[in-house]
Order: C-alpha cells, then sequence, then structure tokens
DNA sequence: AATATTTTTTAGATTAACCTAAAAATTTAA
DNA sequence: TTAAATTTTTAGGTTAATCTAAAAAATATT
C-alpha cells in the first residue's frame, strides 16, 4: 500500500506522543505537532484507520496499529541514522542536522538503509543520544534520567537530549555541554531550581532548570 | 519561490530534452518523459512560465529561461553527486542508484550539497559518465562519441553511457563493458551493423548497434 | 444536575496535480 | 490550397491535503 509523506509524517507524531504516555492520543495533540488544524487531523485519523495503520474511534483518540508502529520506528530509523551520517561523514554539527533528517527520512530503499546503518558502524544512537531502532524495528530501552531529577552532589554523565531545537543545542554547545560529558553537580538552588555544575572538572557554572530538564543523564555516582 | 518536487522534475526533463537540441521543445515530448498527458503539461508550462522558470507561448513549445536553467542544473548536480555516493560509499552497482537519486536529487540543503561534493572529492563525472555541474552550476562540456559511429581498426575508451536504464547497464556488465574499458574495434558488420570488438584485450566479442548507439567513447588511436 | 467550557467532528471550500473528452491550432499530404 | 492528420489547448472533473465556521460531544464548573 503506498504511503505519502504526510502520511509517515502522521503516524511519526502519534508514536513520538505514544513514547510520553499509555494513554489514547488526542487529536489536538496530533494537530499541535503536525502544526495544523484538528479537522484537518480528524479527516487523516480517519483515512489512517481506513488503511490499517492506526485504531481510531471517533471522540476517543488514536493509538498506533503494529502496522503502523512498524511504520513509525523505520522512519526514526532511518531519521537518525541520516543524522548520524551528517554528523559524522558530513561534519555537521548536531544542531544544523534535524531539518535535513527531517528530509531524508522520507527517501524510500531498504537496501540504502540497511548499507547506510553498516557504513555507519551500526551506530546505536544519534548525534542527540536517542537511540536507533535495528533493521528489526526493535528499539533499545534507553532509560535515563532528566538531570532536573538528580540530587546535589552526585556525578553523572550526558547521555542524550529530551529536544532537537537548535537554539537548544546551541546553547549546550556555548555551555561545554556535548554528549558524554562529565557533570559533577555541586548545588541545587531552592529559589529558582538553577543546578550549580562542573563540567568535565571545569570551575562550575549555573544552569537553569529550564535547560536541565531537557538534559538527560546517567548517574555514576 | 517556494518549488515542488513536482516542478523540479518538469524543469529537469524540459532541461534534458534542451540538451538535445536548440529549438523550442514541444509539449508532448515533455509530457512522454514526464509520463503523463499533454493536457497537464498544458497547465504545468503556464505555471512555470508565471514563476518566470521558462519562456512559453502556447502553440510554440518550450525553453527554460535562466532562471529555470539554474534550477534544472542545481538538481542535476544533486543526482549525479548522490549517484556518485552511492556507488563509491554505499557499494551499489551502477544499475541500481538511478531511482534512489530521483528521490534525493529533491533533498534541499545547499550545505550538504557541498559537503557531499567535498566528501566524494569533488568528481567530475557520475557513475554514467555524466558530468557534475560545479557549485555556480557550471556544466563541463564532455564531447564524446557514440561507439555506434566509429570506424573498424579503431581504439577508443569508454567514458560513459546515453542511458540509466537498469536493463541496459547490468547487459554492460555481463559484457565486462565499464567505465574506462578500452575497445579495440575489429570489424562492423554491414547487414546488422554490430561490432566485432575486443575489451582490454580479451577475445573479441559481438556487440549490437542497439547496445552501440547507447556507449560513449573516446578515440585514443 | 444544569450550565459553561473545551474538544472534536462535520460541512463546505480551496489548491495542486492530475485526468478524459472535445475544440482549436498547426502541420502534413493530396 | 484544400483536406486530413497530428498536436496542443480548453473545459470540466477527480483526489489528496488543507482550511474556516458551525454543530455536536465530552469534560469541567457551578
Ligand atoms: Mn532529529
Ligand atoms: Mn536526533
Ligand atoms: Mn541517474
Ligand atoms: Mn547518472
Amino acid at each position: 500500500m503506498a504511503i505519502s509523506f504526510t502520511e509517515e509524517n502522521y503516524l511519526k507524531v502519534i508514536h513520538r506522543l505514544s513514547e510520553a504516555t499509555s494513554e489514547d492520543i488526542s487529536t489536538n495533540a496530533v494537530a499541535e505537532l503536525m502544526q495544523t488544524k484538528a479537522a484537518s487531523v480528524t479527516d487523516m485519523l480517519r483515512k489512517l484507520a481506513e488503511k490499517g495503520w492506526v485504531n481510531y474511534q471517533k471522540y476517543q483518540g488514536v493509538r498506533l496499529s503494529p502496522a503502523g508502529e512498524k511504520i513509525a520506528l523505520s522512519i526514526v530509523r532511518k531519521h537518525r541514522l541520516w543524522e548520524v551520517f551528517l554528523v559524522d561523514k558530513m561534519g555537521f554539527n548536531w544542531d544544523e542536522v534535524h531539518e535535513i533528517a527531517e528530509q531524508l527520512e522520507h527517501i524510500e530503499s531498504d537496501d540504502l538503509v540497511n548499507k547506510l546503518d553498516e557504513y555507519l558502524g551500526f551506530p546505536k544512537t544519534d548525534p542527540h543520544g536517542d537511540p536507533i531502532p535495528n533493521k528489526e524495528g526493535v528499539l533499545p530501552e534507553l532509560a535515563y534520567s532528566h538531570l532536573s531529577e538528580i540530587k546535589a552532589n552526585k556525578t553523572c554523565k550526558l547521555m542524550g537530549v529530551a529536544q532537537d531545537s537548535a537554539v537548544f543545542l546551541q546553547l549546550l554547545t556555548k555551555l561545554h555541554l556535548s554528549l558524554g560529558a562529565k557533570l559533577d553537580i555541586k548545588e541545587i538552588n531552592e529559589f529558582d531550581r538553577s543546578i550549580f555544575v562542573s563540567i568535565n572538572d571545569a570551575e562550575p557554572i549555573f544552569i537553569s532548570h529550564e535547560v536541565a530538564k531537557n538534559i538527560l543523564v546517567k548517574i555514576l555516582a
């Protein structure tokens, strides 16, 4: 069954929303991420249900069917592999690749995706620390914590980010926060929940709660 | 001004037809290459003229404007660079890359194209011997001859093919005809215009006129 | 429980890209 | 130079994806 770019993007968005909750996804939530109107979403959900890619009852919200899940994961796989390619091979920075990958994720060729995977050395995560589904669509579960939830005096390692936006990633770069960085949490300020933290043993700096919420870490000690 | 995949493909097709002639391109010729109907072409030509990418008067045929030429060349550049990538880096055969490049040529990022060009070592030609326009859209003119026009007892070098179809390229591969091959023309048969030729000093074989017409060569001696 | 608010769906239009069939213009042939 | 054949355009529709405005359903508040 033929699939359009638009349909692929809807499935991807429903998948993304489903990762954060076990509930059905609302029409409005999809509309917001798709940057479109609720009425358009209703039309599309009916069509996706028709094609067997989602389960949808009007007024009840939507969730992916196994077939839809498989498609969504294949798009996520392509998106993240292309991001690795753009950073590792083309020399882009991590804040420059998302938009280009949004286009490349729709290129249709299983052969190409698998050759690309091999060429990149079968990476497990993309430049933002997000896990890459394998050929069978299995997504390794990486259970990281948000930096905003870590207690003072802990040491942790930066494993990923919860946002792809260029402004956010550029800010991290300015703060010398990149994947793998060691973070020593010196103090958490009650007033604004900002964090005083040493990055790779450098002089400690302040990081806002807003930023900390979007940083994923593994606790080392 | 925004451009759609479809508009890009029309400009590319008009460009391709314009390379073979200095006359205006007919609606029917465009329709055939676009695999669509003449009526649809008329609609699109009006629209492309509106956008300033072609010069078109009804019943008079069409040709690219300088702006349209520039767009067409940028798509050709992307198509051919991606083909080099697919063969040189991904390990595809030359008969497997055209369809994938048809998709990749529409990816929009000047930054990516130029980084890809550099990564590939600024190739001058694609895997089929076709010249690659540079960043400024300048297409090096490679004046090759068709093998079908070469006289007997000449020696030449295979520089390119005049067709991208998989069946044709696979046949060449079977005959050990690849880019750079040395061809010693032993005899041309009057009856069917088939050519008796030695490839890289191997035992001579017969090549049909139909095949020879689509092989581009440089005469060595 | 009744009412107000919010969410979602329906109804009716719009736009891009395509189609078929018929009309008009151009080219070829008698 | 007319008539016939071919090419191209116009006219009128279709489909996918979108929109706005209004109606209907679900949820929240008095
Ligand atoms: Mn991304
Ligand atoms: Mn990413
Ligand atoms: Mn090609
Ligand atoms: Mn080529």
